[in-house]
DNA sequence: GGGTACATGTAAATAGTTACATGATTGG
DNA sequence: CCAATCATGTAACTATTTACATGTACCC
């Protein structure tokens, strides 16, 4: 039950359209909750109905027209609701763990140049984090809300950095054993 | 896609009934690919249906009675065929993050205790990883199997040391913050 | 008037979760 | 025999993904 409390929360700090919210979700809040358009439209639907959002006045409300959205006092109080509730972390899923795993059993052939691409798919998703931290989070600004933007795209940046890490070590350590096999122990 | 893959694995490690997967994901597997036995036993009537695994003979198959499944060729050739796959990482999906930053936005009140609460959790799946760690790999085994899922269980313990670290920072700043509200700027 | 980008939406399929049903085996 | 545990399964619901449909606005 995140995707309408994402959505709550970019709305709150900007009313805008679906079409919009698709593209700040794939820029921002997306990167710890991803979104398609589909979901996000009916989302909005759905939101509306509830009465939390509400679609702002238009001259032409019709397919095919732009329309925006914003909060409403029932939706800011549900999204504080969820913030103050007690829920546990899920498990992470990870497919890359999991065919490491399988690797395990039926063979490491193809494994490195798989891991060598996506570490250079997070070492990029890192380096855009960090360009991310020096625009928006110069060391002058410091309210509150910023502090806590900060420490959440602080968390992106360890998880990326991780992932680095971590996979810099399995290609050391797959390397060593494929070229084991080649020559023999 | 990953469950059927997942207990492929799991099967080709040793063959087991459906209530023996669910314990053994509730336990490995499932670290990184969590799943319930509602979700296992579907599986792997679709597995058996497309001939990736066999239920061993057995002189009663009735329901209330224990089904052994083995892996066929087959199977195990979509197992490796799906380790040579190539497939993007999914972007990570963190309510805590999320929630953190609906904070920003309608107040931190409650976050530290979840953060607390997090972290606890955090740290008692660390202890248990390395716990695990130092009970299967012990430092005379050293198969190219066993350094895969070593590997493995690395990514495990490192991704709980990330959010140990990262939650104990982001307390001593939402700390930092909640005493700067009670005693004013 | 034709293409492209913008904008909203429907439909269908797959994946995951939650609640409940049913039968076996075993120990008291 | 009854409760607890083991074991398999059905059904309904929610969430997510993928493919497609439709309409508007603007530029050439």
């Amino acid at each position: 039950m995140s995707l309408p409390h994402a959505i709550l929360t970019a709305l709150l700090e900007k009313p805008s359209s679906g079409l919009e919210l698709t593209r700040r979700f794939d820029r921002s809040i997306g990167y710890f909750w991803s979104a398609t358009h589909q979901q996000i439209y009916r989302e909005l639907g759905k939101l509306e109905q509830a009465g939390h959002i509400r679609a702002l006045p238009s001259e032409t409300p019709a397919r095919g027209q732009k329309k925006e959205y914003e909060v409403l006092p029932a939706g800011r109080a549900e999204l504080a609701e969820w913030t103050r509730r007690v829920e546990d972390p899920k498990p992470i899923r990870s497919a890359l763990l999991l065919r490491l795993r399988a690797a395990a059993v039926v063979g490491t052939e193809g494994m490195a140049d798989e891991l060598r691409r996506h570490l250079a798919l997070h070492q990029a998703q890192l380096d855009e984090y960090l360009g991310m931290e020096k625009r928006q989070f110069p060391p002058e600004r410091d309210t509150e809300a910023d502090r806590l933007r900060h420490l959440v795209l602080r968390g992106g940046i360890e998880l990326e950095r991780f992932w680095v890490v971590w996979l810099t070590e399995a290609l050391e350590g797959l390397d060593g054993l494929e070229a084991r096999d080649r020559t023999g122990p």
